[in-house]
DNA sequence: GCCTGCTGTCGAATCGATTCGAGGCATCGC
DNA sequence: GCGATGCCTCGAATCGATTCGACAGCAGGC
């Protein structure tokens, strides 16, 4: 079933049937109404791959997610699901390319191959080889975080600095003076992940302007270790009352290891942080953080992208995404 | 940069080209040689829409998620990359399209727009409209669980009937008089979703089997859900020694309100049930269960949709995946 | 009554690949 | 020396849409 047979069964050419579904030229009301009633009875839709050839453009775009071996986080999952419905809304479709190693086969082909129009890089690093082939590449593409040279760039990124450092003054204003932060894994820090880098800076810089003392660990992605972690914090530091974490696949743990060792929350050390909604509110006691507006942040990375496709020659443009605190129950003044 | 430009710098005809890079009819040693030579310096890849609608396929396949309302569980997303990763294997991408409400438009274009030449459908239960759909309009698919009419569609599962009656077999040989089950959320059950059903009657099943006394009750997918399910379930059945849940999104729910009441795992009550490994290992301690075994399952299901995509005509045929009991330490004779 | 302008429709070119039939050119056998 | 046989390569048709130029028919202005 194609153009053609639905142009013979309403008697017309088959230019008229283009024109009467896409709208781009008058077509005489009868004619549009007789043509729309063929394409109904036989339940018609053009061929995507003839439209994208014709029309020069795929409508489809392509998310590229960390490579499958490390296990994605809840928060990376729900923004997978929050693209493809911000894209939906556009009536765009979703490629998904895992990226690194094996996997550069699939990007070639999505990128190469003009698969897609454009493309999201998820977890971007600082400098960051997929961002230069697509650069090179030509394909309109929007990045998650920012590259080394964040001016020249299309991307969406959470402000860490600033939120770590809100949470840090959070915890001075209470009367803290001992705090520490948990970190993302080691490996992200050292391979320039930004969110890591900027959280410890935020973290850093907040902690001296307020003459704090501060102690910052990495922590691999998972409960087990959030509970070594807090374990061997507290035995390096007694006298913490304060606790900062972007790692939310570590909160669990990190909880455990609280519990175990009968420090109550927040009656004798308060937790706060950057992370998912909801691990914030599964926490015990609710967490009082800066919750990731990944919806939000998938919205505005299609929006982003939508636009550079419509328009490929217009200057770089960005959004960094801030977050108010959410005040929960896990902080208080110290004991 | 298309195939006729290379043709020219080779100095040969189109077709040569098609045919050195395809292999489907033999081309000199010295032309195949010159022509990989112009590809390689220029960097060329057919393109993708162009290869479709020549080939009559596009060597895409969908995967239809499930709702983005209902947040995804830590199995079905980690179902999702293991299928991109299985395809990708079998050079073929991946297109994600959320299913229900709204999203039906996503649906459609992948489906009669012929964006895909398979479909993977996830989370189908036992009378499916997507089903339906598919099968009316030809498109092969594979789905994760069964329709109502198992013998006549491709589908991959994982017998949790089975499964969870070996839980419960486990439990009544270690000595255990009174279990109880914590299954999924009771719409998903209501909804006829094959494994929370399944689940329930395995587990009636081999209790009655051994004549153990038996309640079953369903908890949404969230740690305080199962926290207050757990709750519940010991006020109801103080006596209660056995747990098994197939609920991976309350075990840390479940965790906290058997700690908080006192009752030690697993001195006092032992708990098992079928969970991603993952959610298994993080148990506190360590879960004693029969692993979802995603990666199997995303690799099976892709492997029966290719097989499919490549000779439509084959009898239906299915995988029901089985798994035996990971032996950790979370169950013990009853005290 | 003729020219102008507008509306609605058509035919043909185009996008970039694959694939089929046909034919050129050696090589080989007799 | 001539026809048959293979091996390579080419030209043209094809896939199913979009889009542009052309044109028929009709209304309105002078």
């Amino acid at each position: 079933m194609n153009i053609g047979e639905i142009a013979r069964r309403a008697g017309v050419s088959r230019s008229t049937v283009s024109y009467a579904l896409s709208g781009k030229r008058a077509v005489s009301a009868a004619t549009r109404r007789r043509i729309l009633q063929v394409i109904d009875d036989v339940g018609y839709r053009p061929n995507a791959s003839a439209r994208a050839l014709a029309e020069g453009r795929t409508r489809a775009v392509g998310l590229v997610i960390p490579p499958a071996g490390r296990r994605l986080t809840p928060i990376q999952l729900g923004f997978v699901a929050d693209v493809v419905a911000a894209a939906g809304r556009r009536e765009l479709d979703v490629l998904l390319s895992p990226s690194g190693g094996e996997h550069d086969r699939s990007f070639e082909r999505m990128v190469r191959g003009r698969r897609v129009d454009g493309v999201i890089l998820m977890e971007v690093r600082l400098r960051d080889a997929r961002a230069a082939r697509l650069r090179e590449s030509g394909v309109p593409f929007v990045a998650i975080g920012h590259t080394a040279d964040a001016a020249t760039g299309y991307w969406v990124d959470l402000d860490y600095h600033g939120l770590v450092a809100s949470c840090v003054r959070h915890l001075a204003d209470l009367g803290h003076r001992e705090i520490a932060l948990i970190n993302r894994p080691r490996e992200l820090l050292d391979s320039g992940y930004g969110p890591a880098r900027r959280a410890l800076d935020g973290f850093n810089a907040a902690a001296a302007a307020r003459s704090l003392s501060a102690t910052a660990s990495c922590c691999p992605d998972e409960a087990t270790a959030g509970e070594t972690c807090m374990e061997d914090l507290l035995a390096a530091r007694p006298g913490l009352t304060g606790l900062v974490t972007v790692n939310e696949a570590a909160l669990p743990g990190i909880e455990r290891a609280l519990r175990r060792l009968g420090r109550a929350i927040p009656r004798q050390i308060s937790v706060t942080g950057v992370v998912g909604r909801h691990w914030a509110e599964e926490f015990h006691p609710p967490l009082t953080a800066a919750d990731v507006p990944i919806t939000d942040m998938a919205e505005r990375a299609v929006d982003l992208l939508a636009e550079r496709m419509a328009e490929p020659g217009t200057p770089p443009r960005h959004v960094l995404l801030s977050q108010p605190i959410s005040l929960r129950s896990s902080t208080a003044p110290p004991p």
